[in-house]
RNA sequence: GGUCCGGUAGUUCAGUUGGUUAGAAUGCCAGCCUGUCACGCUGGAGGUCGAGGGUUCGAGCCCCUUCCGGAUCGCCA
């Protein structure tokens, strides 16, 4: 007996009319089987779709018929056929082929199957649980299949544009350095030297530098990175980022070539042709406009800031934030002011206290010219009438402000006009907006560490007119560093890099990494730099999130073949798991677990 | 580290005020059935109500602890 079943001629999905009358051998699941007694019909699946078997006793003998009534979900079938046209009245229309269907002359089956725990079909709804920790049959449902294809597509065209711009793909180790700054690493024990560890990699950044000091020019990479922070739906222990270097370059020359890669996407995989180059927003206005770094442009509901028209109102709640350096701003929600109950206001203002706003003012015009608000005492009709210019409003709009601290007030505003626009449909979901947010800047103030961090990382370089005020305003620095922005969701980011040693040693010292340190993380790197090093910068997008996107996914698990859990478990092998103690003894390894948690 | 939602049959879920033997659909098993396509009909099996403790005459339901899944704030240079 054969193990290998029919040598296949076609895939399932591929039996159209085009081969009616002709012979075909198929291997497959069986997704569902219909025994009628008499006839027996069964949906054959593979990786291109299904295709409906015949088994009629008087075509395949008695044996074979036997078999075919035998078949459960899920067991792995050969079968040699004939292709034949349905009759008019049995087809079924909901079915690409259903027009067509095989009659079986020879069947194989090649392994039987336990009952499956989840019913592998798109329309299915089962637990993420039961989902991924049977990944390997979730994996066999068609959108899943066609999501990771067209990953494979996305990276494919990634890599023929890079290719073609002249970029050298260098693998880097997994196994490096833990750095200070940044995420949590992933730490890694080192058996031949006891007590010391690597880090897996949180990005090639270092390692990207110093192939341009190596003379590379253009470098990229298909990287796997790796972040011990909490998950979310858009955020992955390990994920994988296209990442990119090239040398001698302004901003403008990366971007051109992130374009580039991203227009080859759209085209390969969507056949959507991108306008380049693609817009550019500063980083500034994308705060003051959207209370965003990465706004979703696809709709408008700027923010407005009426902070001088509010602060003598007389309403304490305004005039304090204002009179402690903060601001009052707000959002026009355009024609919903009839359309919001009461209760989705107070829900709304439950939302904003997320972000830590205090609470949420509001003012809806009414049709008829009149108006009412949460401040209706401190309301005249001339702050009415301010407010409704400042902010364009119209009879039937809703006005949302919040006041506080500036970053409480962006972050809760922009927000909110993503939450509005998500419930009411504002959103056009077949639009993809692009673009790139420029001008970041180099610092900001870390209140619980009493210092400033880097914004995008300590080796970003300051914009030449600004490179004066790093002593006496480190905060006002804006610096060579760019996102790329898809839909208000973070693709990637880059920066131009500081190239010289006494610069990179200045910037370790701007943000109170001690000589010694410094010297201790990176003194190979700012011994490299006394080398020769060319001017450089680059950038880096997440393949995940871009695919998740391209794909209309909600969570980057629906485009990882085999992703983490929330808590960065693997349901499916159930890792991480303990090890035996003696390969702990081997990496001098003790644990000091709680005694109830323990071994 | 915090907040919220969830965990009941293989799966998706319902389960009233705490009250007899925990239900439905689907799946599964068996029988019948020659044009089904979510086939149909008949019958059947299937439960540690996530786990542990408590309150109570009595707990799926109330309380505490804990585990697991999801969302999210913080965090994520």
């Amino acid at each position: 007996m054969s193990h290998i079943g029919f040598r296949r001629t076609h895939y399932c999905g591929e039996v159209t009319r085009a081969l009616s009358g002709q012979r075909v051998c198929l291997s497959g699941w069986v997704q569902r089987t219909r025994d009628l007694g008499g006839v027996v019909f069964v949906w054959l699946r593979d990786r291109e779709g299904m295709v409906q078997l015949v088994f009629d006793e008087a075509t395949c003998g008695a044996e074979c018929f036997r078999l075919g009534g035998s078949l459960r979900s899920e067991y792995v079938l050969s079968i040699e056929g004939e292709v034949r046209m349905r009759a008019a009245e049995a087809v079924n229309a909901k079915m690409k082929n259903g027009d067509v269907e095989v009659f079986v002359l020879r069947a194989e089956l090649l392994n039987k199957s336990e009952t499956p725990p989840i019913y592998i079909d798109d329309a299915a709804n089962e637990n993420e649980l039961v989902r991924l920790k049977y990944r390997y049959l979730d994996l066999r449902r068609p959108s899943m299949q066609q999501r990771l294809r067209l990953r494979a597509r996305v990276v494919s065209a990634i890599r023929r544009h890079m290719e073609s711009e002249g970029f050298t793909e260098v693998e880097t180790p997994i196994l490096t350095k833990s750095t200070p700054e940044g995420a949590r690493d992933f730490l890694v024990p080192a058996r031949l030297h006891p007590g010391e560890f690597y880090a897996l990699p949180q990005s090639p950044q270092i390692y990207k530098q110093l192939l341009m000091l190596a003379g590379f020019d253009r470098y990229f990479q298909i990287a796997r990175c790796f972040r011990d922070e909490d998950s979310r739906a858009d955020r992955q222990p390990e994920f994988t980022q296209v990442d990119i270097e090239m040398s001698f370059i302004e901003p403008e020359d990366i971007q051109r070539v992130v374009e580039g890669a991203f227009a080859q996407v759209f085209r390969d995989v969507k056949g959507i042709e991108l306008t380049l180059p693609l817009p550019r927003m500063t980083w500034r206005d994308a705060m003051e406009n959207y209370g965003s770094d990465k706004p979703d442009t696809r709709f408008d509901m700027k923010l407005v800031n009426v902070s001088q028209a509010v602060a003598h109102s007389g309403f304490g709640v305004f005039e304090s934030a204002v009179a402690a350096g903060g601001s009052v701003r707000g959002i026009n929600a355009r024609g919903l002011g009839a359309k919001m109950s009461r209760k989705e206001i107070d829900s709304l203002a439950e939302f904003v206290k997320t972000y830590r706003a205090k609470g949420l003012a509001w003012v809806v015009f009414n049709a008829d010219g009149t108006y009412k608000s949460s401040f209706n005492k401190f309301l005249t009709a001339e702050l009415a009438q301010t407010l409704s210019e400042q902010m364009g409003a119209q009879p039937g709009d809703a006005l949302f402000f919040v006041a506080d601290k500036d970053s409480v007030v962006l972050q809760s505003l922009g927000e909110l006009r993503r939450e509005i626009a998500r419930r009411h449909g504002l959103i056009d979901e077949g639009k993809y907006n692009l673009f790139w947010v420029t001008e970041f800047p180099l610092l900001e103030y870390d209140e619980e560490e009493g210092r400033y961090v880097a914004m995008h990382h300590p080796f970003t370089s300051a914009m030449d007119e600004d490179r004066p005020l790093m002593d006496t305003q480190p905060g006002k620095v804006r610096a060579k560093a760019y996102d790329l922005v898809l839909n208000g969701i973070e693709m990637g980011s880059g920066s131009i890099r500081i190239h010289r040693s006494e610069d990179q040693a200045r910037m370790f010292k701007l943000i109170g990494l001690s000589a010694e340190e410094a010297q201790h993380r990176f003194g190979f790197l700012l011994e490299a730099f006394k080398y020769g090093t060319p001017p450089h910068g680059g950038f880096a997008f997440g393949v995940d999130r871009l695919v998740m996107i391209l794909t209309g996914g909600e969570s980057l698990r629906d485009v990882i073949a085999f992703p983490k859990a929330q808590n960065a478990n693997c349901l499916m092998m159930d890792t991480p798991a303990d090890v035996k103690q003696e390969q702990l003894d081997a990496l001098s390894i003790r644990l000091a677990l709680d005694e109830d948690k323990g071994q």
